[in-house]
RNA sequence: GGGGGUGCGCCGAAGUUGGAGAGACGGGGCAGACUGUAAAUCUGUUGUGUAAUGCUGAAUAGGUUCGAGUCCUAUCACCCCCA
């Protein structure tokens, strides 16, 4: 994997960039779909491309290593080939499940028993397993496991934690660098910065995982709950002092405004299911605010979706039609409020881009947050 | 034409052997939540008025009773059986 730092905003630390992975091109900023279980949520991998533009999409090793498991995906040849989607992949490596099943699982120093949500069957993820699993589905870029802390979290535990997570990414990065690909092409690998919302862990997170000097770097243990100021506040300590060199993932991020707000702050990489969870419970995000469209203003509001947008779905259908669908409960009211949804996002990013590389990004989104955060 | 049954909430339905219903439960309606997905899920609300106690309500009209959605009479509507 390479990145190239293309341009960089003189008013905000945002920039713009490349990657380069094994199975095509990135450009940065950008959003990245969720797939955890090897699907983007009521989107097909045709229209993730020709509709959507996702460059990259991820999945899960939990729930892949779960359901269909590793002897399938082995014999499929990995994830792009069970899938069929020949672009750059990233796997989350269940750290997220560790806080998110939290209710499931006991976290030893060796690692995390899982109690599966699927049949309650017992299952050890160790940072050793964890990579392994990941160059099992095949990723081209694989992610350290981790434990994402809840908030709020105790100082105390917070501080435990995150020395837990860099042992455990010490063990991960020794397992990556001992193993390779199973399907002929480069794998590349981040770690995380836990530290929960406390600026002196954060930066001891930051400066350790900093020091590993792996080809990207993530944040871990935001957008779990804790106020925007807080996760704005902890992903500029940490963007001033990861390397500005190398692209920055902020895991789990967000809302539209979030995203807009952490590219100001240096962030290159999101992921968030809210515009895939919320598309399917009717909540539609454009760029002049948010849309209810199971709420009965739209009952008979027979004007094109979003006209802007770059899903021909979008431009082709009424806000009449895709309530009904909702209020019906027909199941292409959630397809076409996903793609919709993710369009959206993906095309928010792209014009962050340009925007950045025009050089009137600050402006263009205070315009933008203004706007969008508008309820309609 | 004769006999029997049923009738309250937007709909379906529970229950009250005459003793405080704004009335379980389900559906529908309306609204909210959701951030590295155990989520096409979950939550709230759904006669009316208020700051609050309230007010109105069991097909319709009468009657019996201290007290009726519950008993009686008539009317209306729907369902079933017989002719």
């Amino acid at each position: 994997m390479t990145f190239q730092l293309q341009h960089t905003d003189p008013n905000s630390a945002a920039r713009a960039g490349r990657i380069e992975t094994a199975h095509g091109a990135i450009e940065t900023p950008i959003f990245m779909p969720v797939g955890t279980a090897a699907a983007v949520k009521a989107v097909h991998i045709h229209e993730l491309e020709r509709e959507v533009h996702a460059q990259i999409i991820l999945g899960n090793t939990y729930h892949l290593y779960l359901r269909p498991g590793m002897e399938v995906m082995k014999a499929a040849g990995g994830l792009h080939k069970f899938n069929g989607w020949e672009r750059p992949i990233l796997t989350d490596s269940g750290g997220y499940q560790v806080y998110s099943l939290a209710a499931q699982r006991k976290i030893k120093e060796e690692g995390v028993t899982f109690k599966s949500h699927i049949d309650g069957s017992n299952h050890v993820f160790t940072p050793e397993r964890a990579i392994d699993i990941q160059r099992e589905i095949g990723a081209d870029i694989i992610m350290a496991f981790d434990e994402c802390t809840p908030y709020p979290c105790e100082y105390a535990y917070a501080k435990d934690s995150m020395g837990l997570t860099h042992r455990w990414l010490k063990r991960c990065c020794d397992r990556f660098d001992e193993t390779e690909g199973l399907y002929g092409y480069e794998q590349t690998f981040f770690p995380i910065v836990q530290g929960s919302t406390y600026p002196d862990l954060r930066k001891e997170s930051a400066e350790a995982i900093a020091s590993f000097e792996r080809e990207g770097n993530a944040i871990g243990g935001l957008s779990v709950g804790e106020p925007d100021e807080d996760m704005y506040a902890m992903t500029e300590l940490v963007c001033g002092i990861l390397p500005k060199e190398k692209p920055r993932y902020l895991m789990g991020v967000g809302t539209p405004m979030n995203i807009l707000e952490c590219i100001a702050l240096g962030i290159d990489m999101f992921d968030c299911v809210l515009p895939t969870r919320n598309a399917r419970h009717g909540h539609l995000y454009t760029a002049k605010g948010i849309i209810n469209i199971r709420n009965e203003r739209w009952k008979n509001d027979h004007s094109i979706i979003d006209p802007e947008s770059t899903s021909h779905t979008s431009r082709v259908h009424t806000l009449a039609y895709l309530r009904h669908l909702f209020v019906a409960g027909e199941q292409l009211g959630g397809m076409i409020a996903s793609l919709h949804n993710l369009s959206f996002y993906l095309w928010l990013v792209g014009e962050a881009r340009k925007h950045i590389i025009a050089g009137d990004f600050l402006s263009w989104k205070e315009g933008m947050v203004k706007s969008m955060a508008t309820r309609l």
